[in-house]
RNA sequence: GGCGCCGUAGCCAAGUGGUAAGGCAGAGGACUGCAAAUCCUUUACGCGGCGGUUCGAAUCCGCCCGGCGCCUCCA
């Protein structure tokens, strides 16, 4: 078996992922709060914890992957400087699309199972718990009163500090140590004189007008955004994580401030490793709702992209690297996921025994998966040995069973597969000018039949006209619905 | 100001010291009544530029040019 390596930001190199306990990975990645549908660049760094996920279980490792979800509505300017500006989930309810809802409480939820939704389309692995940050404050107040306790956060009029002065390590991840690296990364300017270091960041704060609220020794307030995380990555996964995710922009503050109240709390180190998925870019610029390549899991899926090809697509690039979404690639990946469809269509029910040949394209795919997850290769791999099995115009029994073997092994590893909802569910059969497509079909095959083939390519472009593609195949002609934009 | 990333064929993108993976597009071919789908073959004498180290560099070092990200709600 390869040795599972993974870049890590706190050292800074790329590093074995080691488990405190054998062959079982302690694992917990950061997710969205919830006051609108994710989009797809949420969704890669999620893909890439997937991935992360499916890699160690195909080294036989065992996973507890904890992935939380923020549903309390933190505020625009809840940095480490102090928790001003606006509740963005209070924002969310007033905007256009939150008059759907009665509540923050109601836009929560919506969003937070929209997401989940999306999760499972993308044929993601669930996590062994997804908690919610509303459903941990009590543990968060407790995390609190005890850093208060340790000395290492004092309350003021306005709320609850951390003191960044309290933890030596303060700055360790994201290299903001020194006096002045840290004023200018937590922006002077919202400075809160009761504070004791501008860089004290907030664990409560006391607000009775908030629409979210809770009851604490300090009063009605909220917590901070940083400590859900800490309290909720300690309950389910202990003390101290194995690897621990998150998009880039967590790198700080918020990663920051976790290893602060963590290992103030514990006095052990948090994590003993560090994953940031870079950002994604969407035809080489920065995704943005005013710039229009904006795009959420649910709209691709809507103009007809399947979700493994989104899936597929957001794998061309590894997490490391800045990836440049294009909609010709995503274009790209729905025509390899057809590919591997037939050869779907095409494995037998059992898997085979792999022959040497598929067994070490495998073996280069796993392989690259281990070392800083080079989904690049490993999909050139998988495409390799998808071609191995298209190559012949039919299976034996024995290849057969080696492109089940194949394809079980790239569901484990990659989360791709060839089923279609067309195997699983009767598909709807579409009408053309009030005529089954179907009909339309019969009808070509009687014009060829009789060589007339001027009328058999009229009624093909008229079908094709529909948005539908025709195919001619040993078993009669078959049709599938034109893929977006070819 | 701090931290970090990238520049490889028309496009996307691996490769981090040993002589350029893969995908898309393009070209040729098989199959087809013609297509579609699929398969086969083919496409970079060169890896932003200039120096240096080395038997050997896209890969290491230096400088320069160009692009980008985070530090601000953000995955």
């Amino acid at each position: 078996m390869p040795q599972f390596r993974l870049y890590d930001t706190m050292s800074r190199s790329v590093r074995p992922v080691e488990t405190q306990e054998p062959e079982h990975l302690r694992f917990y990645c950061c997710g969205p709060t919830v006051y609108s549908y994710a989009h797809i660049g949420n969704f890669r760094t999620f893909l890439s914890a997937d991935l992360v996920v499916r890699t160690a279980e195909s080294l036989g490792w065992r996973v507890s992957y904890a992935s939380n979800i923020t549903d309390v509505g933190h505020l625009t300017e809840d940095d480490v400087a102090d928790a001003g500006g606006e509740d963005k989930m209070e924002r969310a309810l007033r905007s256009k699309e939150g008059e759907a809802f009665a509540n923050v409480w109601d836009l929560a939820r919506h969003y937070a199972d929209a997401f989940e939704e999306d999760w499972r389309l993308l044929n993601m692995r669930a996590p062994t718990v997804r908690p919610r940050a509303t459903e941990h404050m009590r543990e968060q107040i407790q995390a609190v009163e005890d850093l208060i306790k340790s000395g290492h956060a004092y309350e003021t009029p306005t709320g609850v500090y951390f003191s960044v002065e309290s933890f030596d390590g303060y700055g360790k991840l994201s290299g903001n140590k020194d006096q002045d690296t840290l004023m200018r990364a937590v922006r002077t300017v919202v400075q809160d004189d009761n504070k004791r270091h501008p860089a004290d960041f907030a664990l409560w704060k006391k607000d009775d007008k908030h629409l979210m609220q809770w009851f604490s020794p300090w009063g009605w307030g909220f917590p901070g955004w940083h400590i859900e995380c800490s309290v909720m990555a300690r309950q389910y996964l202990g003390d101290t994580i194995d690897l621990h995710a998150g998009g880039e922009d967590l790198v700080f503050p918020h990663h920051e401030c976790e290893i602060a109240q963590s290992e103030s709390c514990t006095g052990k180190a948090f994590s003993n490793h560090w994953m940031h998925v870079r950002f994604l870019q969407v035809e080489g610029e920065k995704m943005a709702k005013s710039k229009g390549n904006f795009f959420t899991v649910r709209q691709l899926i809507e103009e007809g992209h399947d979700p493994l090809a989104i899936r597929l697509a957001l794998m061309g690039t590894p997490y490391g690297k800045p990836m440049n979404f294009t909609m010709q690639g995503l274009r790209d990946a729905g025509g390899i996921l057809a590919r591997i469809q037939e050869v779907e269509r095409r494995a037998a029910k059992e898997a085979g025994t792999p022959g040497t040949e598929i067994q070490r394209i495998y073996d280069e795919l796993l392989g690259a998966m281990c070392e800083d997850l080079n989904t690049s290769v490993a999909v050139a791999k998988m495409i390799e040995g998808i071609r191995s099995f298209l190559r012949e115009d039919t299976l034996s029994a024995a290849q057969a069973g080696e492109a089940r073997w194949f394809l079980d092994r790239i569901e484990q590893t990659l989360g791709m597969h060839g089923r279609t909802v067309e195997a699983t569910a009767a598909p709807e059969v579409p009408e053309i000018n009030g005529v089954l497509i179907t009909k339309w079909i019969e009808d070509r095959a009687e014009a060829k039949r009789a060589k007339d083939f001027a009328r058999a390519d009229d009624i093909r472009k008229q079908i094709e006209a529909a948005g539908f593609e025709l195919r001619d195949t040993p078993q009669g002609t078959e049709w599938k619905r034109l893929a977006p934009g070819s």
